[in-house]
DNA sequence: CCCTACCCTTAAAGTAGATTAAGGGTATTT
DNA sequence: AAATACCCTTAATCTACTTTAAGGGTAGGG
């Protein structure tokens, strides 16, 4: 049982009480996924916010040609959820809470994983019956949202060579567990370019 | 005064009951900002949560360079605040709800502009003691996150014309408004080949 | 009303990054 | 153990985009 784990994450934001705890527990579900298994694929409506255990995940996008362009890669101790297709949009009843639009997007392992999936319905349930849950939570998706930000920023503004130093410099152990095409898909670059990058860095 | 207009913005994703309109009002002020007057400078905490009830402002970086990036515009009924030095971090105490990070950004009114400003402190009341907030503000958020991943993925995928068209598309009222030099600077390209860009799009 | 600052465009030359093609290396699968 | 799929790099050519420079147009501020 990998539960610990998620309550240990939501620990370090707020210190959970049992009753919280046991609320949690109740809730979710922990599912192993190998390699090159889909959470979910292009089409499907997105059902659960997965908490990442153990494991490497990529979210991305294929576009008209077939490439696929990474959004963003999730690893221990991150969530990951394609919040357009996921998100509770405006309305007041439970039945619905989702944005009803089916996800552009696939979530994908790129190593053995282990995920503890929540659904919104469950989630809703702990926002309401459990306060604590909505500071968590809005605590998470604010530091996802500076985060995307900060890559927007770089993306407008710095070129390639930046944005790889900066990528390795923030996530240095994902860097080594991932495939440069992977990388380079992540940076807006194609692997060749990648490569001529890392050439001229090598030789400074 | 133009609280109503702030009453409605809520209403349209949850109706508010009395109580928590009169929750509201006494918690937020309003502010009449000047073409060029900056709301927020790099260095400064940011310190509210900024409703923009009319006119129109741009939030931006400053490369070493001294160029502006464009990170958001904000119009009528959008809200805008730099989440990284503004939202509250992991924390029990009231005392210690922001970041602590200066922010790295300047949003400036580009249009003669009114805003009603919101503290945290008084944000965090509203959750507290009015729960429907959470949801409400959960909402903004989330739509403002699947907005800028959008905008993300255009920027890893596409070239400069068809980013270009999409902004057209997606902020057709905007692009009147707003300069080309500016809309350059938000999709990441110099105004001079913008300019080459608009006219590829003018012979087609 | 004039002045200044800003804004839009054009063009020439340079650089960043894509595409195509090809070779060799290394895991995974069968 | 062989076959296959994937992965990394290099090089040549092409395209997207930047830089510098310059000219004319327009709006805001004193």
């Amino acid at each position: 049982m990998e539960i610990q784990k998620l309550i240990s994450h939501f620990n370090s934001y707020v210190a959970l009480n049992s009753e919280e705890i046991d609320a949690v527990t109740e809730r979710v579900t922990e599912r192993k996924v190998k390699r090159r298994q889909y959470i979910l694929q292009e089409g499907d409506l997105c059902k659960h916010y997965n908490f990442i255990v153990s494991g490497c995940f990529k979210m991305y996008s294929v576009d008209y040609n077939g490439k696929e362009h990474n959004i963003q890669f999730g690893a221990e101790n991150t969530w990951l959820t394609d919040l357009a297709s996921f998100h509770s949009v405006k309305s007041t009843s439970i039945e619905n809470f989702h944005s009803g639009k089916p996800s552009k997007l696939y979530i994908e392992a790129i190593e053995p994983s282990v995920v503890i999936q929540i659904e919104l319905k469950d989630l809703v349930f702990l926002f309401e019956y459990h306060p604590k849950f909505n500071r968590i939570f809005r605590v998470i998706i604010e530091n996802n949202f500076v985060e995307l930000q900060n890559r927007l920023l770089q993306n407008i503004s710095n070129p390639a060579e930046e944005r790889y130093l900066s990528f390795l410099n923030q996530y240095p152990n994902l860097s080594n567990r991932l495939p440069n095409t992977q990388i380079a898909s992540y940076l807006g670059i194609t692997p060749e370019f990648l490569s001529i990058v890392r050439k001229s860095i090598a030789t400074k």
